[in-house]
DNA sequence: TATGAATGAGGCTTCATTCAT
DNA sequence: CATGAATGAAGCCTCATTCAT
């Protein structure tokens, strides 16, 4: 397993190859979209010559296929730990879920993802019941939990949590969306921390009692 | 965008052809995404030739940026006109302006070229500059306009209106999103007048005195 | 260089284009192989640009299946209205298919596509099928029947007619083979003419009574 | 890397290798036709790498040649030697050949490689040089002894020897062509025997006086 | 104005071959 | 000797664009 003692230069390397074509696959996909995404590129960026994309993944479609489940399955995964183990308020819940989940969203890909899926779920079906049923159910089912939960301790109002949670997850997908993708080009930038600030803000008046 | 005044009938149908290639374009640009979007697919779905179409258009970027030209203006200028002659609250001026433009958007292409632009602004910055000047900067300054003049009238808490437009607009835009390109794969489907309602209420309750 | 002629030149051409690949196609496909064509080289070949290929045939694939049904078809009708008709004796009806067949064969695609057959069928299951069904038992019928016809008139000896028809047919289609695959390279070419008769002479001493 | 013993079976294996890489190319170039084998393959058939391969043979074309080489010379060293030795009637001695020289062939490569020079002849001018010249000359001039030996001893009818020849072998190689190319795809298989049995009756009955 | 046949650049993918280990 | 990761040339196919009619 690991060959910690003679580390052969090129097991290494190869090693790390899926890792660094994902990574130059995710960068390029968000960056130009799944479609003018050339492999060549993909390739090139992660060093390596176009054949050897095909070595590790069987084609274009599962290259991309596995950066979506390679970048959102880890942050899915903290979500939840963290909810597992709050037991403050439930407003200090969502605030933080909310404020932690941006931190995991901005030092990785996922903001890109975000981006990639919106654009490109029309185009696989296949990919996109995938990530509906992996991803963003699980996501919705987080935010339902802290709305019951606050509920049932008499923080929250009484609302109709499967309706509200799409409502509180909205600005947290459209940050993403922003800053990957629409972004560059507006003039007054989101400074993203006054914006979790007020959303935060909103929905603790919005939903304490 | 209105029909030009006086035009000689028996050229009415040459008048047309530009609406129907629009028109189809639209449809096949948010069902297929930019790229998959093949020329001759447009052409046939407006019941001309391919040839034809560039009688029109210079080419297949062209037409993109006139389908999104064609299906944003109308509506901004709706939200504002409603905007100036309204007297009654804040709040019921924000739940107005949500709803209207939901009705508006929803038998519009409007939804669609949300995720138009989302998903291609990337590969199109100087359309993507004309969207957030024309439209986007416009939209938001229509929110901060409802915002201010809550707090004003003391209606609204005092809150960082350039914030929370977005926060604010964001659900709105997620709707969109969520008709077009993501709900198709959904199991549980979103009910846009519960989401409507809910965001409303959150707004409300979060934004009122 | 010759095309100074004013014809209509492109409605017209636009008729032939099929014809004119198929018949590159033919000559391509025997002189190298399936996988040994190049399809820009069967587009140069008639004239035209890799594209417009596309235009008459879905493939590679559809294209070869093409031309083995045009070129095959026309000569096993032939030959049954031959031998509908005849009304000599079997062993006259025998020499006359088979120096029949040779006349046709020898001036059409037939023969490459007896090499093209051999040499591809193991890699086209599909097409093998249908080879077998629509030209092979279409063939070994012909043969059978005029055998059948020679023993109950007393002219031929009585033998397996399902067995020999193969055994008769066998010469005939290894002298398309040597024809159109061996010759080139052999020293001393085959001269179908005296090959024809002694392969008459054999089955007709080796048959009649 | 430090098995510097002395391992009799893996000297064994070594000295197997080129053998059951030609073992390998033969059944896969057979099965598939030579531009559709990949290298990788038979090397994975041999049970080696594919690099190992190139330790052996110079590349495709190479390997290709050995193929063929390896399996043809044999017999026909086989059937010259039968000649020889023969004392009976000519008859005797062709039915002796065809029935004998089928019984290796069937249990040999032989009946693949008879497809293949008819399949990829075209694209190896040097190989069917070969062909004819080590192969298909030595097997004519054989029949065409059995044949004037015949004649000079007043058992066969005084026929054009040269041009007979062709006829007689041409059912042995479509026998090999069928079981090895047409046959999977054919609804009635043909009864090798059944067709010798008739081959050898036609001849002897129209050859002998 | 309208047509649609024709074009050809460009992308995805395969695989024979090489070479560092 | 043996390995298998890496390469890159080459082929199939698509489709935006042109242009003769």
């Amino acid at each position: 397993m690991s060959a910690s003692a003679k580390e052969p230069r090129w097991e290494r390397r190869k090693q790390d190859r899926p890792q660094e074509l994902l990574a130059a696959a995710l960068e390029l996909f968000v960056e130009r979209g799944y479609a003018a995404t050339r492999l060549e590129d993909v390739a090139a960026r992660a060093g390596v010559s176009k054949g050897t994309l095909y070595l590790y993944f069987d084609g274009k479609e599962s290259l991309f296929k596995s950066v979506v489940r390679t970048n959102m399955l880890p942050l899915l995964d903290q979500a939840e730990a963290r909810i597992e183990g709050h037991a403050g308020s439930s407003g200090e819940l969502l605030r933080e879920l909310i404020m932690h989940w941006w931190q995991a969203a901005s030092h990785s890909g996922v903001m890109g993802i975000a981006k990639l899926m919106v654009a490109e779920s029309g185009n696989f079906p296949e990919l996109a019941r995938f990530y509906h049923d992996e991803i963003t159910a699980r996501g919705d089912a987080t935010v339902v939990r802290v709305l019951e939960r606050g509920m049932a301790r008499g923080e929250f109002r009484h609302i109709d949590a499967q309706a509200m949670k799409k409502v509180i997850i909205a600005p947290l997908i459209m940050l993403m969306l922003w800053e990957r993708s629409l972004a560059p080009c507006a003039a007054d930038p989101i400074d993203p921390q006054a914006y979790l600030q007020s959303m935060i803000d909103l929905c603790l008046n919005g939903l304490n009692t």
